[in-house]
DNA sequence: TATTATTTTTAGATACAGCTAAATTCTATT
DNA sequence: AATAGAATTTAGCTGTATCTAAAAATAATA
């Protein structure tokens, strides 16, 4: 078994190595809230361990092994985060704090349980795939709700859990994963975002329809604007 | 907030007291399994932090700040007990172990959810008492199994839940909590027990009788082996 | 290209919680 | 009361994960 610092650092590296490609030591410390100099270190003790690979000064890579361990850590957050709603009601804003402490501490035995109660989910309650036991993942392909056109309509696929205002902010409009909307317009030099749920209209920050990922998009696309 | 190393001291401190009455660096050492010296120097760690007061060579008691953090803890343990085997149907013998872990991380707002979820319950799967939220707890008299006359009847109320094996043992037997079962004999110098639990019966090692805790004892009291 | 700015790494320190070995204090026995 | 044995404490060391400050390497810009 591995220490909660590493696994925590593994997670941070498939995260950033799936929304930005490059990991470096800088987003690493960011990401972990840790100084540069504590991710270096940890990037040493990673390296020698041969969970990732590293060339000074150049970012590091999860190798096979990393890569089996973070979606290990991935597949029990998120299924700890499904159950805390489905299972105690827990609001989907909150879930991902207990989530990153729950993680490290959830058995073989319990995972499986949860597994089992949840019905073998394949996603978390914000969207994001649930990593099988053998670690597979489904690779999403939606799109950020702000590159849509108005008079498109799609459907929310997946929404970044990091941030609990914007998840009740979100929340607040309905807009949950599976939710089917339109855009009824878009101000121009990323402008607000009118959309239509359920009949009801919402005026959506373009900070907020960037972390909205959707897919099933349908209407015809006019030009974005950049 | 405290470290895991901190609560697992008090937690042990408590259940020492509250067996044993003293409680002395080695009792702590053992139950902990660290060397002596760590736990000496624990000691005094706690007692800087005022949570236990400690005069050398003489062991430790509890503040009225330690015992409340001890028993926040041991309510946490025992909430999670009881969760793990009502929601997710962990076997009684597994659950001790999951819930050393989950005590150190289980908000306040889930130990809420889980409480309600359980409908606010009293006792945890081995029958041990779970204390409230205000830190009070319900005092046992129970007496050991051990200390039965053949003819005597009773029930029981509690079992010790540190070593899996017992439990699966006692699990076999049925004799969970709450069962009422009958003495049949008991032989002389710690001899095995006779025992009729539902209409079969079973023989029961002095050793595990001394780990059952029964009440509610009626037949008359013959003269007790020694 | 030379210089500045940014990023990354090294060096050295701190806190935590454990360890062994040796010294101290208490307890029990002769 | 003296002493042997057990319990406890002190002293000093280890490993993990963090930090700050300074040095080195890379990237950006004049």
């Amino acid at each position: 078994m591995y220490t909660e610092s590493i696994e925590d650092y593994l997670k941070a590296i498939y995260e950033i190595q799936t929304e930005n490609g490059k990991v470096s030591t800088n987003s690493l410390s960011e990401m972990l809230k840790v100084a540069p100099a504590s991710a270096t270190s940890m990037i040493k003790k990673l390296s020698e361990k041969k969970l990732v690979t590293h060339k000074r000064y150049q970012g590091v890579k999860l190798t096979k092994a990393g890569l089996k361990i973070s979606l290990e850590i991935i597949r029990h957050h998120r299924l700890i985060e499904l159950y805390l709603t489905e299972a105690l009601g827990v609001p989907w804003d909150q879930v991902h704090e207990e989530a990153e402490k729950w993680e490290h501490v959830l058995s073989e035995d319990l995972e499986d349980r949860m597994d089992a109660a949840l019905g073998y989910p394949t996603r978390d309650p914000h969207g994001a795939p649930i990593p099988s036991r053998d670690g597979t993942i489904l690779e999403l392909d939606s799109i950020p709700l702000a590159d849509l056109s108005p008079g498109q309509s799609a459907v929310v696929d997946e929404v970044s859990d990091h941030d609990p205002d914007l998840l009740r902010y979100i929340g607040k409009m309905g807009l949950y994963p599976k939710t089917k909307f339109k855009v009824v317009s878009i101000e121009p030099f990323s402008g607000p975002i009118r959309i239509k749920v359920d009949d009801s209209e919402h005026i959506l920050g373009p900070g907020a329809a960037q972390y909205i990922f959707v897919t099933d998009v349908k209407g015809s696309k006019r030009g974005a604007s950049q």
